[in-house]
Formats: structure tokens, sequence, C-alpha cells
RNA sequence: GCCCGUGUGGCGGAACUGGUAGACGCGCACGACUCAAAAUCGUGUUCCUUCGGGAGUGGGGGUUCGAUUCCCUCCACGGGCACCA
């Protein structure tokens, strides 16, 4: 039997899509735009199926919107600046950048086999200097604006490799490279204002309706908008206070001690006094950062001997810590304690044996509980109690409820002029620079006699050199021999370049946009922003939830008040899919196989010569875990369309996808079945282009035509949807139904032509190059990637008959066929009229019978 | 600890707004074709059953004529945040 040759076909294809520019977008105003993209790679080396699934998904809806008639958008690019590429030059002598441009190669050509409708002609690498130029123009113009700013900052500073580590790259405590103990260090740091939108980011996540609720919690959660006051306690003998954010100003007269943070400001002042306090503060600052260590260590304070006055009691003293707990970059870097109503203030009082006043107590309780709830708490119990009630030992706070109690609180610092109500976020200013070559240079000039000068427009892009010797460790920009000498701009005298470069985050803020016109002058185009932006659909990982998704909709919002732009959300609609997990294997000895080495079937598994393998847990692929499928193998073995189907057909594509040889295979099979239905001759041949034969909707031939249309409904909704799984099945059952169409006069010839090319405009967004090659066969004209979408007519929609359930007690009991239109009353007078509803029936009367028309008929008895 | 998800056959999963639970696929079994195998096609496949039925969507309870769907409660798994005052 003849074959479908997939390597040889799906080649054509892509060729054809190329030769024809198939999907290079232009900006045609009279027509609806659709923009989709997916995130853009890293181009660590090789796509993984992880991409085929993002890609896939994305190319669905690409195709989909272009078939309804959208002018699509779906560009492609790389996000081609970090750390890995410059581990690579360390460990295998190669430049960064020919590392980096050697993996786009071979991940283009990997892209391209799997048939995906993108724009290549937009393409780019985010570490070519046409790109990071206009990005310097960015930083340049949020610098004017103050949205750029340097200052000091603690960073988590590694030793041996000499230079700043991001929190991801520190592994309990340790350098994730050198293994050596991280050190808190303060360095200058150039910041992105993102706290100056902190309300409008969080505020906006209302209108964000086509995105996943889990993202918009995560993004609102990190932004962690709390409400509270900021009090001023001046201290003892000095005109000088500590301010303290807090949420509670309910609970001040518990107030038994004030905290500051090791790296408050103050805290190093006292300490140069003070080589006890001093040495206190080296044991916090080498205290492991990880989670393990922060949840074992104990609530540690130094008593620095200061006293401040309660600001509603100026007769009352209390004591000034310096504790290992207190985070200086949140609030003030300084808390009042309040033991009673805070657990790790009741910790730290237990420890130190300091006072516990209960100021809150339960509503509602006698005078004999409530005693008692006093008593213990201040004396005994090891809980705090943070539940809601009524204030109590508070002077002018007493009985008011929590919430109420807040507000007169705030009131009366205001008036007393000890404080005011705030708002504080847990989202802080984005330190982007970061010690390393491989990313885009920071366009300053440090001058001793102007500062920082920026560099000028005419003089961008600031490039990085090609001779750099990455082996010294530490900033190779810094160690460069000539890079960092140059003129100062302003007075010409001899100063440095930045030697810092940003973080790659700030490369993918805003691609997206330059996808719009990726070769302007300037980093985007305003009328192909205008119409293109936003991104109708993004489709991407979970793991960007916070990070990217919250960079981008501020990079917007920064370049909007540059006036480079004019949008504020940039992703109308997001989709984040799952991962594609696998199997993993182990053999006798525990050592991880890959499931190339293993033979799986019946639940068992064993090696190739036969040894036993324990089938593990079911993981993301991972390489450590040897459960990786070969991208590449895959498309060479069954191609590429049969690889989309099964990314479509199985789970549902915001879950984890279990990849399985059985599930490809099925795919596979499925690809073939309809191949040999389209190309089968006696399918084919009839009735292209001939009016419906007047016999065609009635019997078997009507009943298939229902179900297409019914089909094409269905599927229709489904896309929309990103039910890709169920529009899988129901093509599927739509296939059993073409198949088993038994009649041999004209009308099903007819039905039959029809439709198979139905089916194959059905398919052509999730199996592209079947469809094309199927589409040529019927004899269609030019290609499928540009025929419209099928439409289903709603007059096949509707049925003559409908099944009726049939309920006895609602226990289904049988079913009737009923008149579609049929009303309550016949549909009962049926349903009773049945004979296996008289059986159970006997003697029964039924005491109330419901219809529910098109549904159910219940039986009460 | 707090905040989200998710629990349905041997497996992945369907079931729109409370109305025939298990669509579709995988796997398995049997059959057809074949000297045989592969491929392909067909039939069956939630469990129990005395073949009348009965049970069943993580467990328990509730609302309803009727619950996978709504409410309460507990359990398990997954994810996010976490000394955030």
């Amino acid at each position: 039997m003849e074959r479908y040759n997939t390597r040889e076909r799906e080649a054509h294809w892509q060729a054809v899509w190329q030769r024809e520019a198939a999907f290079e977008a232009a900006e045609l105003p009279d027509r609806p735009k659709y923009y989709v993209l997916e995130m853009f790679p890293y181009p660590s080396g090789r796509i993984h199926m992880g991409h085929v699934r993002n890609y896939t998904i994305g190319d669905v809806i690409a195709r989909y919107k272009r078939a309804r008639g959208f002018n699509v958008l779906h560009p492609m690019g790389w996000d081609a600046f970090g750390l890995p590429a410059e581990n690579a030059a360390i460990e295998r002598k190669v430049h960064p950048r020919e590392w980096t441009f050697e993996n786009i190669a071979t991940m283009r050509q990997q892209l391209k086999s799997m048939g995906l409708s993108l724009d290549w002609s937009r393409e780019f690498a985010t570490c070519q200097p046409e790109y990071y130029e206009q990005q310097q123009k960015l930083f340049l113009a949020f610098l004017g604006q103050g949205l750029a700013y340097r200052r000091k900052s603690w960073v988590n500073w590694d030793p041996v490799d000499q230079t700043v580590l991001a929190n991801e790259q520190v592994i309990d405590g340790r350098g994730w490279r050198s293994g050596a103990p991280v050190e808190r260090r303060k360095l200058e740091q150039w910041f992105f204002r993102i706290t100056r939108y902190a309300d409008e980011l969080l505020q906006a996540i209302e209108t964000l309706e086509r995105w996943p609720e889990k993202v918009r919690t995560m993004q609102r959660n990190w932004i962690g908008r709390s409400t509270g006051a900021k009090v001023r306690f001046r201290l003892a003998d000095r005109e000088e206070w500590i301010e303290v954010f807090t949420t509670r100003p309910d609970t001040l007269f518990g107030a038994s001690f004030l905290a500051l943070s090791p790296q408050h400001p103050l805290s190093a002042a006292l300490a140069e006094h003070s080589p006890e306090l001093a040495s206190f503060l080296e044991e916090c600052a080498s205290l492991g950062t990880s989670e393990a260590a922060i949840e074992q260590a104990p609530k540690l304070g130094f008593d620095t001997g200061l006293e401040v006055l309660h600001p509603y009691l100026p007769e009352m003293r209390l004591p000034v810590y310096v504790a290992n707990f207190v985070l200086v970059e949140y609030g003030t870097g300084a808390i009042f304690g309040c033991p009673a109503h805070d657990q790790r203030d009741l910790d730290f009082a237990r420890r130190y044996a300091l006072p516990v006043i209960p100021v809150v107590a339960p509503a509602d309780q006698d005078e004999e509980t409530r005693a008692h709830y006093v008593r213990h708490l201040a004396e005994e119990a090891s809980e705090a109690y943070d539940g809601p009630g009524v204030v109590i030992n508070s002077h002018f706070l007493n009985d008011l409820e929590v919430e109420a109690a807040k507000r007169a609180a705030i009131e009366r610092l205001e008036q007393l002029g000890e404080g005011e109500g705030e708002v504080q976020y847990r989202l802080r200013d984005w330190g982007v620079s970061r010690q390393r070559y491989w990313g885009c240079p920071i366009p300053v000039v440090h001058c001793a006699g102007c500062g920082v000068v920026p560099v000028p427009e005419e003089q961008l892009p600031v490039t990085l050199p090609d001779d750099i010797d990455l082996g010294k460790g530490g900033n190779a920009l810094e160690h460069h021999p000539t890079w960092k000498h140059v003129d100062c701009p302003e007075c010409g005298a001899p100063a440095l370049r930045d030697c810092d470069t940003m973080d790659t985050f700030v490369d993918s803020s805003w691609y997206f946009a330059r996808f719009c016109s990726p070769f302007a002058e300037q980093p985007v185009d305003a009328a192909a922003a205008r119409y293109w932006l936003p991104v109708d659909q993004y489709i991407g990982g979970i793991e960007h939830a916070v990070l990217h998704l919250l960079y981008s909709r501020f990079f917007m919002r920064a370049m909007k008040d540059c006036d480079l732009i004019d949008l504020e959300e940039p992703f109308s609609s997001l989709f984040t899919q799952g991962m594609v997990v696998h199997e993993t294997y182990a053999d006798e000895k525990g050592a991880w196989l890959s499931p190339a080495e293993v033979v799986v079937g019946g639940g068992k598994a064993e090696t190739k010569d036969g040894r036993p393998v324990t089938i593990g847990r079911i993981e993301k692929m991972s390489k450590s875990k040897k459960n990786v499928v070969d991208t590449d193998h895959i498309i060479a073995s069954y191609g590429a369309d049969t690889a989309r189907w099964f990314m479509l057909s199985d789970s549902p594509p915001d879950r984890d996808l279990v990849w399985s040889e059985a599930g490809i295979e099925g795919a596979w099979r499925f690809n073939n079945r309809v191949w040999r239905l389209a190309k089968s001759p006696e399918r084919s041949m009839a009735a292209a282009g001939t009016p419906m034969p007047d016999g065609a909707k009635e019997g078997e031939s009507g009943t298939l035509l229902r179900q297409l249309h019914r089909t094409v409904e269905g599927v229709t909704q489904d896309l929309e949807r990103f039910h890709f799984n169920r529009a899988v099945a129901r093509v599927h059952e739509y296939v059993n139904a073409l198949t088993s169409l038994k009649a041999e006069d004209e009308a099903a010839a007819w039905v039959r032509r029809f439709g198979v090319e139905t089916l194959v405009r059905l398919i052509g967004p999730m199996m592209p190059h079947l469809g094309e090659e199927l589409w040529e066969a019927l004899g269609g004209e030019g290609l499928l990637c540009d025929q419209p979408w099928p439409e289903a007519d709603p007059v096949f929609l509707v049925e003559d008959t409908i099944t009726l359930a049939v309920q006895m007690n609602g226990k289904l009991r049988a079913t009737i066929e009923v008149p579609s239109d049929a009303d309550k009353e016949t549909a009962e007078r049926l349903a009773l009229a049945d004979e296996s509803v008289q059986r159970h029936l006997a003697d029964q009367t039924p005491r109330r019978v419901i219809v529910v028309p098109g549904r159910v008929v219940n039986i009460v008895v």
C-alpha cells in the first residue's frame, strides 16, 4: 500500500510556504489584525518538547485566526543574552556570540521543521547591536524620566567569582558555581523604578480578564499591597526618631520593644561605638538566607541600650533592639514589637523576657473567660493571638473592633504628628545591573567631574568588545584593557564607561513591541505599534507568571511616560501551557535510563538487552533524570504533524502532558488514516464544485451532513476556547462517521467529497502539512493556509427528533425518541407510555412528573 | 503557616448554564485479512450480578424531583508565596 512520506512531503510544503512568503505580515488597515506570540526561546542549544508544545499551540491559533479572516502577525526571535553563553565560553573556549548564533541556527532549523506559520522576515536576536542599541535608547529615556536611577543596595556577593548573584543563583547560602558562602555587600547599582507604578499595576490586574486567575493572583501577591501606618518613635534623651511601619496600629498599646534590622543605618552607626553590636551584626550577615536556615534560625536580638517614647504614652519607654528577623528591604527596616498579637514578636519576647501585653480579645467573651485569656496570653502562651476581636487595655481605643481601632489609632497619630496612615508594597524597585559580559551594556559614562553622564544618542550603540577574556572570573568588561576608557561626552576629560550590563529580563520586556517594526530607527515605530499592539494572544509557561510578565507590563507604562508608545497593557489575552512530562526509568543499580534504552509494554519495562527496569515517577523532562525525548528524532520518525497532533490530543493544554510512545503511535495512525481517507480515489473524484444533489439531506448522507456541521460548529468553539483535546476528539468522531458512510449513490458521493474537503480544512491549523497535501490532492485552489475556515450551516444543526432520558426518582429507566419540538405534555405522555417505564411503575401512580424540554423526564413515585 | 489549583475506568481525559457519567484516544481481549507476522479493518471493554438489577466521579454530610457540577467538612496530591511587621 502506498504510504505517506512525511519527511519528503513536509519539507516540500515548508519550502512552498517559504517561497510564497505565506506568513509575512503587513499592516493592512482595512482588515482586523491579530497578533499571536509565543514566549521567544533562549537559544540554549536545541528545541525541547516544551518548545514543541508551546509553538504548536501558538501555531494552531495563528493559522485558525488567519482562516477566520484576520491579518495575523506571528513572529519569532531569540532571547539571546544570558549566563549560559558565558559559561559555555569558559568551558569550551568559544566566544559567547559564536556559541549563541550556532544554537540559533540549529534551533531555527528545528522550528522550521515543525511547519510553523511564522513571519521569519521579522526575526532578531536580542544580542544584536541593532536591537540593544534601541534598548540603550530606552534606558536613557528612562533615565531622563527618573525611571532609571542609581543607588547603593545590598546584593549577594560571591567572593570567589567576584560577582553579584541573583537570588535564584544562591543555593543554601552558597554561590551556585563557586560553592562559596555568599556575602551581603552594598554596591552602587542601577534600578528601574517599577514601584512608581505599583498601585497602577495592581489595579490594572482587574482589567486582565483573559489572563489565568492564577497568574493574576500571583502578581497581586507579588506586588503585596498592605495598608497601615508609619509611626515615629522619639528616642529618649535625643531629638531623633525611629520610623516603623505597621499594619496593626490598633495594637500600639501592646508594644513592648522596638527592633531594627541589622542593616538599618542606625544599627551600623551604633556598632561603630560597640564592638559587641558590631560582632552581632557580622553574625547576622553570615547567617544563611536559605529557607531551611530561616525556618530554624532562632529570633536573636541585641539590646542597644537605647529607649524610645511611646507615641501615645510619653511616660512609657520601650527598649530598642537590633533583631535578626527584621528585614531592611520592607517598610522602614524597623518594627515595633507587640508580642501578644504577633508570633515572631512573641518568640522574641519570651527569649528576652520582655512584657507581653494583650490588647485584643475575641469578642463576646464573658468576664471570667476574658480574664483567663489575658492572664494566659500575658504569662505563658506560646502562640500569639492574631484573630479578630475588640481592643482592650488601650485607653481611647478600648471596645473598638480591630478595623475601627486601626482607623482611630491612625487618626490620633496624625493629630499628634507622630505618624500617618500609609500604604506599603512588597514590590521593590528592579535592580538591573549585572556584572556580566554577555548582556546589553549600560550606556552611561562615569566622569570624575561631571558624574554620571548619558552616552549621547549619536554615539549609540555602546557595543560589546569582541576581544574578551572570560577566564579571569568577575566582570570581564571591567578587566578589558581599553574598552572602559573613554572621554567624558560632556567635558572631554578621561572617564570610565559603566561596566555593568542589563539583566536579561530587560531584553524580554519589550521585544514583542519591537516585532511590530523590527528594523525601525527608534525602539518602536508609532504607526506599526498602533496597528499591531497589544499582543492579542500570548502563550508561554507559568514560570514567567510574575517576573517577565510584570516587567513587560511595567515597560509599557514606562515607555508610555517617555512618549514612546501609547499602551499600558501589552498582552490582552494570556495562556499558560503545562509542562511536557515523561516516566522515569532506572536500572537495577538505580542509575537513570533514557526512554531510548528501555522497552515498555503492559506496565512493565526492561532494557533492550533484557535487564529489569524500574518505572519511576512521571516528571518534567530533564537531562538529569534522562527522561528526555529528542524532538528531531520524533519529527524524523513520525513527521511534524504527528508530533503536533499528539501535543494537542491527549491533555488539556494548561495541564501537564505525559509524553508516551503509545500516544505518538496513535497520532501517527490517525495521520495515516486521514491521508488514506482523502487519497482513496473513489472518495475524491466526483462532485467537486457541483451543487448539492437533492437526496443529500436524506437518509445516511443527511445524517453525515448533520454531523459534519455539528463538527464544524464544535471544533470552532473548541479552538476559540483552547480546548484542543476536545477538538481532536471531535475530529476523530467525524472521521469515524465519514469512513463508515456506506451508501454508494450520487448523493453519498457528493457528501463524501464535501465531507473530506471539510475535514481537510478543519485539520489545517493542527496538521498543516497533511492539510496542504490533501488540499492539493482534492484539486483545491491555492494553498490551504489561505483558505477560509468552514462555516456551520444552522439548518443542519437542528435535528427532527431527539433522544430524551426518562428517569424514575432520578434513576435512568429508559430513553425515548421524541420530535425535537415536542411540548411537555407530549413528552410526558410518551415517557409514561414507554414499556420499561410501565414495568417499573407497576401499580404505582406517579406523584409528580418533571419535564425539562430537550433534556429529561423525571417521574417521581 | 498563608493563598491558589486538582482528585472521574487499567491510563490520558469528556460531560455546555444542576438533567442519559465515562465521549474520543491509549491499552487490553476476541475476530477478519494473511502460510505467518506487521500494517489495516471489525467487535467488546467502569465494577458487581442470581441477568431482574445494584453500586459508582477522593471520604463523610447537606440542598434538590435530579449533583462530577452547588454548600459544609475532612483527606490526598500539585503549585505559588513565605521572618513582608
